[in-house]
DNA sequence: GACGTGTATCTCACCGCTAAGGCATCCCGT
DNA sequence: ACGGGATGCCTTAGCGGTGAGATACACGTC
């Protein structure tokens, strides 16, 4: 009973037993788990016509509450990636109509990115079926696994410095 | 003492308190964390004129042993992407002078593919360097939750098919 | 020994992200 | 009032990945 990443402990093992790869085993896996359920997760976005990288723009926008209105570098600072990737996603999704741009009354630098209707009817639409996808990705966990596992993730996140407040 | 994922549960139980966001307590933070040790990962990388594709290629290769041939079609397994970007990786690496391609001689589908020495050389001298980052970035673990951290995440893995055996 | 199915690799068009830099605007200390 | 640093957003070149498909070869069956 193993799976991928004890068998690459096992070969670094043999071959550079001078080295300590512990490490491996879970930044290993997280990268394994990471491509896994992205491409489980890819799967449901595509059979409404979105990508990851869209799904997540409406996505924040979304539970940001009315009036569904945030910055791109609030965007960017969710989303982790840099500002050129958010400002090309904003382009696609304004060029389907499912936000929009207008400039900031207070503040000439910054861009308001405000959720259309027809944005925020999507994104409700594709919730449920991306929650159904995450619940079946983690069948295999019992409630109390799956808690001792967030708890782990989230130790470690916070120790990266992933901290809110 | 909360996490970027809380407050995003936060958000959602406010929003569509109709909705079981529990799953993505985990989900979230697994994709939040790849993409953080990515980014610490990929700057050792740099420091040694590799990415993180290139890396494990000739990771891939150190540790199958002698005399460190593989075919394409295990290095996709073991990356999990697809044929053209180990197509991709290889045309890199190849050129510049890291492996070498040549055609089985009892198969003719078959590509072996060869670490040369400059290859070897080089990935032992960015071994102990990723190593030592990878020990970094999980400094914020006890030894006792790495291990509790890597068996969850095993779990996982099994759970979705990534077995060997 | 011809055929059909499956396997191994490569090709190519397209896509999203990064990194570096540019430009406009805001803020603050003097 | 003003100069300098910070901030917010955009631009662009280049890179690595996907997905669909092409090509070549292997192998079992009739």
């Amino acid at each position: 009973m193993t799976d991928h990443v004890d068998r690459v402990l096992e070969q670094w093992a043999r071959e550079r037993p001078d080295l300590d790869v512990s490490p491996m085993g879970v930044i290993g896996r997280l990268g394994r788990l990471s491509r896994l359920v992205d491409a489980e997760l890819r799967r449901t976005f595509a059979a409404h016509g979105l990508d990851h990288a869209s799904f997540d723009v409406l996505a924040t926008m979304r539970r940001s509450g009315p009036p569904y209105r945030l910055n791109p570098a609030e965007l960017m600072r969710s989303a982790m990636v840099t500002s050129g990737a958010i400002t090309q996603r904003l382009d696609r999704l304004e060029a389907r109509g499912l936000v929009v741009r207008s400039p900031s009354e207070t503040d000439g630098r910054v861009v308001h990115v405000t959720l259309t209707e027809e944005g925020r009817a999507l994104i409700d639409r594709v919730l449920p079926d991306h929650l159904a996808t995450e619940h079946r990705v983690l069948a295999g966990l019992t409630d109390a696994r799956r808690g001792e596992l967030a708890g782990l993730l989230r130790e470690l996140l916070e120790s990266l410095g992933d901290r809110v407040d």
